[in-house]
DNA sequence: ACCTGAACACCGTTCAAGT
DNA sequence: ACCTGAACACCGTTCAAGT
């Protein structure tokens, strides 16, 4: 029975870890080095023995988040709903993910399943629809996700703009199935004569 | 001539514009008050005056850059292709109206702009297609912006991956014609035969 | 291998007080 | 009407030193 002195012992993966479920917690704004090393019972620069910068952190954790995506299966419409519920899992998780992506951390686990959904459906510029795809789904996810906690904590304004972000799934559904070319031309308005 | 002791004097208006001008020149990341601040000449808490918080001086300057977009006239294509060069007009401007957006501070000129030239074009859910766009929009303005500025400070990679983002603007104008319902099922890989 | 302690150069924001 | 000065409660990061 040591009486341990120094209790706090950590790796790479339960920094790691740690610093997801505290994401998850506080929201990115909040997740700063020294909270996570408070959560850990560690001095903030403990972590720079495991992480050379908050940056490669949150690449980590941003790596963490995309990994469940499935690679392979099933359709569009299908794989991109788990790309979006993957950034949904974690508080501020597509804005994590779209910001540490742009920087080309990460790599493109995302994009690659969206590529090959759209081989396997027969799609010819599947590169190009495939960046496409990934970009409105970073862009919808993050914007809906932030305007879902400011919603929650009721900051804003008494839904003055009423259709805003109205019917976000429709949206959702009706914009990837429009990048994957599964949507006709004009929807029905005037049906081509002739 | 009075020597003047107090030279700095300004009101909201000149504080958004020096703020501007500084995001333009250090970036999001850089932007503090206390630089705001520096480049007045006045302290910090001077600024408080002008503005409540730093969120606000942040909407108001996302109001700025999308002021000059254009809201009536043009196709969907020439909208959407305005937005985006709006955002591009200055440092971090993708990504800072996409913040302030999901705020739901910063009306929503730019799905005004997109909605307009879709029911201009004959869109039945030109609601809901504009809500898509400007979620495609912004997703892809941000990557871009920013992976433009991390390529040009050279501290990635040396293009491991090739393609990620090849051909920017055919992913663009693709996503954005598919979107706008301009786009044929699939690109010609089988024509339909009867 | 992993952590402490102290320091450096910063942050946003508040508030009494000045002019 | 607009600003100063001082303070409060924070940041990310570095680095010698400890175990």
């Amino acid at each position: 029975m040591t009486p341990d002195p120094n209790p706090a012992r950590h790796d790479r993966d339960s920094v790691a870890r740690n610093a997801l479920e505290l994401l998850d917690e506080v929201g990115l704004a909040d997740l700063s080095m020294r909270r996570i090393a408070g959560r850990l019972d560690v001095q903030p620069s403990a972590l720079y023995w495991h992480f050379a910068s908050k940056q490669e952190l949150l690449a980590e954790l941003a790596d963490r988040i995309t990994a469940s995506i499935p690679l392979h299966g099933t359709d569009v419409l299908e794989t991109a709903r788990g790309i979006r519920d993957a950034l949904f899992a974690y508080r501020d998780g597509a804005e994590l993910v779209l910001s540490t992506y742009a920087l080309q951390l990460g790599s493109s686990h995302a994009q690659s399943a969206l590529t090959q959904a759209l081989r396997a459906q027969g799609a010819i510029d599947a590169d190009e629809r495939g960046a496409a795809l990934l970009h409105f789904v970073l862009g919808h996810a993050t914007l809906v996700q932030q305007r879902m906690h400011a919603d929650s904590h009721g900051a804003l304004l008494p839904t003055p703009e009423p259709d805003v972000t109205a019917g976000l799934d429709r949206v959702f559904d009706l914009g990837v199935r429009a990048l994957a070319g599964e949507l006709s031309a004009r929807a029905t308005p005037t049906p081509p004569r002739g």
